[in-house]
DNA sequence: TGCTAAATTGACGTTCACGTAAAGATGAGG
DNA sequence: CCTCATCTTTACGTGAACGTCAATTTAGCA
């Protein structure tokens, strides 16, 4: 039940060497397995590297900025597994108050984002009603 | 009263070099002068700068997939200068009419862009509240 | 008119984000 | 157990977007 490097890259739509460079890079964990042995990965890996190459493509910043926003998804995603692998009331609560901050983080840059274009669209949204304003008045 | 290469650069948070790299690009118009000159800018030449840098933060496109947009930019400096460089109301709306197109394909750019990015918050925001909500429960 | 800061062209260098090739190892299916 | 498609590591290659250096030229100002 567990995927290979190839199908996770098809599946996700990056290519092998992508997924051992943001290995290398820390944008993706490094599942412990011995020297040379074949990489394995789980659907939420899949997922999980969609995420990051859609905050990349979505978000202007390099892949090490990027890390730093994604080392967030890694928390997540072990407080995910710490929150249902645990029955502890408290343990739950300790990993979903874990996960929260790096959600509000990642919030955080895709609406300051938003802002910036919502505010280029606004001009040039002024621009073409000035264009037409002049069509008009001819 | 014309500006040179290094205040524009400064003025426009680029370096002189990024300039002739833009204008060699074909992203900046080359100002016809003699081998050698230097190169003299205007106000508006700023400010053309400042959308080509802005579009190129903004947007996730290469210089040379900016080009398309931005010969769009060069297209309406030239018909703004046509608008009033004439006083017959025939070149005017042509001008005009020239200008619109390219605008229209811009605002569409950047709102492709703001509904990916508005996609993107949604899906974060909505795990914020499941995670919100599995608090509560606890 | 002479000085000097700033600009010009040309060329090579650099970083990022992977691509690609080679030589050998792995592991799922028959 | 064998096969062979797929994976592993290592290493060099590449395109984009500039940085940087050098030798020379231009042009604003005293």
């Amino acid at each position: 039940m567990s995927l290979r490097i190839g199908q996770v890259a098809l599946r996700s739509g990056v290519t092998p060497r992508t997924i051992r460079y943001y290995e290398e890079l820390g944008l993706l964990p490094a599942s412990d397995r011995e020297q040379g042995k074949h990489r394995t990965y789980t659907e939420s890996d899949i997922e999980r590297l969609k995420e990051v190459t859609r905050l990349r493509d979505l978000l202007g910043l390099s892949l090490d900025e990027l890390r730093s926003v994604v080392v967030a998804e890694a928390v997540r995603a072990d407080a995910r597994r710490r929150f249902h692998a645990s029955e502890s009331p408290d343990e739950r609560r300790a990993a979903l108050e874990d996960a929260l901050p790096h959600l509000e983080t990642q919030i955080g840059l895709v609406r300051r984002r938003e802002a910036e274009l919502k505010e280029l669209e606004n001009d040039l949204v002024d621009r073409r009603k000035r264009v037409l304003r002049a069509l008009r008045e001819l």
